[in-house]
DNA sequence: CGGCGGTACTG
DNA sequence: CAGTACC
DNA sequence: GCCG
């Protein structure tokens, strides 16, 4: 768990080229020798414009060309020479000097694969320098093709130079959060540029929402921006309050394991603020600090008490720890939550290989599920490097080809699609491209599993899990079981398969994949949805909610609590809106007059700060000298619009928006 | 004191 | 329905 | 746990 967390590349580039939009302003292309597969160009393809970049059509337009190391200077020559004649240029005798032509004529950097395969295990830029190709092959070279070839200035150990990883001072980035936004953050359009939308997909604009958009700026999900999604340890603030950071971070997994999510959330808030502190916690004054304002009585109580005894009580005491402990070993095994694994830690079971004798025994019986689960035990622990997950797309996507050639396209979702480095499953959403396709394709189950099928058939699929077939629900048959009044909707067409599958390759594990199909219509919220995070998926549903409506993998609907007394059950309901109109991701933003978030600002740590609608709270912040962060952030969101303007459009006053909001 | 995300499958 | 899962 |  405590893995990953790399330290960032290095290069001396702007700011902004760093990290996720690494590739940007690059033109690559790559030559097409050597180990540089076409399969090896779509899978480079797909990750240069990923993270900003793109492929040169030709030599001719590029800024880096790619070598494969083991291409020899003859071969790299001839090709040089077609290349030359192609464009009318007059190519020399000698193959060297052909390349030498060529790479004089280009304005181009010449460098190994390797390069790029550091910078998409790292994915940010790696520095160049120790990449770069040596053109100038001594001549003697020539005589021997033979040979291992080399334009690689390093050689062959060039493959991985930057073992560091820790040290190399990864420019600092934005990582002493500057407080304010930054480039990306188109920013707050005023709220009244939202409000045509909300109009033209049926939502008003009422007091309450307008408030909540002025506050979005408090919400998880419109904190990005700023990405320094951890990063290393090396040079960072060493944590300033690291004694309390863990003993706030003990208590987190301790009602995690407990299945408190409740306390696990706030305690990781707690956590992750105190890490993020610009200064050291040691006088009962610094509890007044701002960039405490959120923490509660009991955790202020829980401070003072470190303060005064140098522990806490509380933390001290858990004992529990090892029940706890316990605890999470065995719902480390999917398929098992806390239920069971406080079922089996009673009888007995108190780790895996427990479990695993206990089964052999005879005396513990697990689902199917728990028993796959518990096979790959530890294989699905390990992390899953991303180049090994674009492998696992190619052999889908192939199939998915194969079966329905240009139908379907396929978005990998998750950390993947986020840029995470590595991910713990390879999730895949489907979607036929067109109105048109998916009446050719038939259903989305049908479409499901006939790919499982293939993938099962290749041996890349072996073992399925809860394989989500809701095919029984609703495909027809029987419509007037249920009371399905004037709504539409809620045939939920979309089809979910989880399985295990594994690279037809020497050493490779069993991983984890998830495979949807979804309907066109509900594409935008499934990718959306699937490309999480959960904590900001979570808080974009927070906030949909707060606005009046639901937003769904599906859909988003206006949504009435059920509120008042009695029951606040059958929650809410309404039709979905319009859902012609959402075409894109980015859609859903703006009809909720959300800022769009690139998948890979959508990395919400746990502090969603606060989230609490709105209040007063941005109305003394405005005036209060603070200096907190928060405080920075919603200050120059908030500018409230004057007077005059409210009333134009119609909004209530502060002070009634209080009182209406609840 | 009630809310804190929304959904879907298995058994 | 409870349990588990997905992001 | 914290918030309204």
């Amino acid at each position: 768990m405590a893995v990953s967390k790399r330290s960032c590349g290095q290069e001396a580039s702007p700011s902004k080229a760093l990290r996720r939009d690494w590739a940007y302003g690059i033109r690559l292309f790559v030559v097409p020798l050597g180990s540089a597969t076409a399969s090896r160009r779509m899978i480079w393809d797909r990750e240069i414009k990923a993270a900003g970049g793109c492929l040169a059509d030709s030599p001719w337009s590029a800024t880096h060309m790619l070598l494969s190391p083991e291409v020899t200077p003859v071969r790299l020559g001839t090709w040089a020479e077609k290349l030359l004649e192609a464009r009318g240029r007059p190519a020399a005798n000698d193959p060297v000097t052909s390349v030498r032509i060529l790479s004089k004529s280009l304005q181009a950097t010449w460098l190994c694969t390797d390069w790029l395969i550091a910078c998409l295990a790292k994915q940010c830029r790696v520095l160049e320098e120790k990449f770069k190709c040596c053109l100038d092959a001594s001549t003697e070279t020539l005589d021997h093709e033979d040979r291992d070839c080399h334009f690689i200035a390093d050689g062959p150990a060039v493959a991985k130079p930057q073992k560091t990883e820790g040290s190399s001072p990864a420019l600092p980035a934005s990582a002493t959060a500057s407080p304010a936004r930054t480039e990306a953050e188109s920013d707050d359009s005023d709220v009244e540029e939202v409000l045509p939308k909300l109009r033209v997909f049926g939502g008003e604009m009422t007091p309450k929402r307008a408030n909540l958009l002025r506050n979005r700026e408090k919400f998880a999900c419109q904190r990005g921006g700023q990405d320094p999604p951890k990063t290393s340890g090396s040079s960072p603030p060493k944590s300033r309050n690291e004694k309390l950071v863990s003993m706030f971070s003990r208590l987190q997994q301790h009602y995690e394991s407990l299945g408190d999510g409740w306390r696990e959330r706030s305690y990781r808030l707690t956590a992750s603020i105190l890490r993020g502190l610009p200064f050291e916690v040691t006088s009962e004054e610094d509890l007044d600090r701002s960039e405490l304002r959120r923490l509660g009585k009991k955790t202020r109580d829980k401070l003072k008490e470190f303060l005064n005894t140098g522990s806490i009580g509380r933390v001290d005491g858990l004992h529990m720890d090892e029940h706890a402990k316990a605890l999470a070993e065995l719902q480390g095994i999917w398929g098992v939550g806390l239920t069971t694994a406080r079922r089996w830690l009673g009888s007995g079971c108190r780790t895996v290989t427990d479990v695993r004798s206990q089964v052999q025994d005879g005396t513990l019986r697990l689902s199917a599920d728990q028993l796959i689960g518990l096979q790959f035990f530890e294989e699905f622990a390990q992390r899953i490097p991303r180049i090994e997950v674009d492998e696992i797309i190619q052999v889908v996507q192939a199939a998915v080809s194969r079966r329905f050639g240009n139908r379907l396209r396929m978005e990998a979702c998750g950390s993947f699609r986020r840029g995470k480095a590595s991910c713990g499953d390879v999730d895949l959403l489907l979607c036929a491209r067109s109105a048109k396709d998916e009446l050719a394709l038939g259903s989305t189950h049908d479409v499901l599993s006939s790919l499982v099928a293939d993938l099962h058939g290749q041996g890349f699929i072996t073992h399925d899990l809860k394989g989500g077939n809701q095919s029984h629900r609703r495909p027809g048959g029987h419509v007037g079981q249920d009371v399905n009044d004037g709504e539409e909707q809620q045939s939920s067409t979309a089809a979910t398969y989880f399985g295990v599958c594994q690279l037809a390759r020497v050493g490779s594990l069993h991983r984890r994949i998830d495979i949807k199909v979804y309907p066109v219509l509900e594409f935008p919220f499934a990718l959306l949805s699937f490309t999480g995070s959960g904590p900001f998926n979570r808080s974009m549903r927070l906030y949909a909610r707060r606005a009046g409506f639901s937003l769904s993998d599906h859909s988003i609907c206006r949504a009435a609590h059920a509120r008042g007394n009695g029951r606040g059950e059958r929650i809410w309901t309404g039709p979905p809106i319009a859902a012609m109109q959402f075409a894109s991701e980015r859609d859903i933003f703006e009809f909720l007059g959300l800022a769009y978030r690139e998948p890979w600002q959508r990395e919400v740590d746990a502090s969603w700060l606060a989230e609490t609608g709105t209040d007063k709270q941005a109305a003394k912040q405005a005036t209060a000298a603070t200096t907190g962060l928060a405080a920075d952030v919603s200050s120059q969101a908030s500018s409230p619009p004057a007077k005059a303007e409210r009333e134009a459009l119609g909004w209530k006053d502060e002070d009634e928006v209080q009182s209406l909001s609840d």
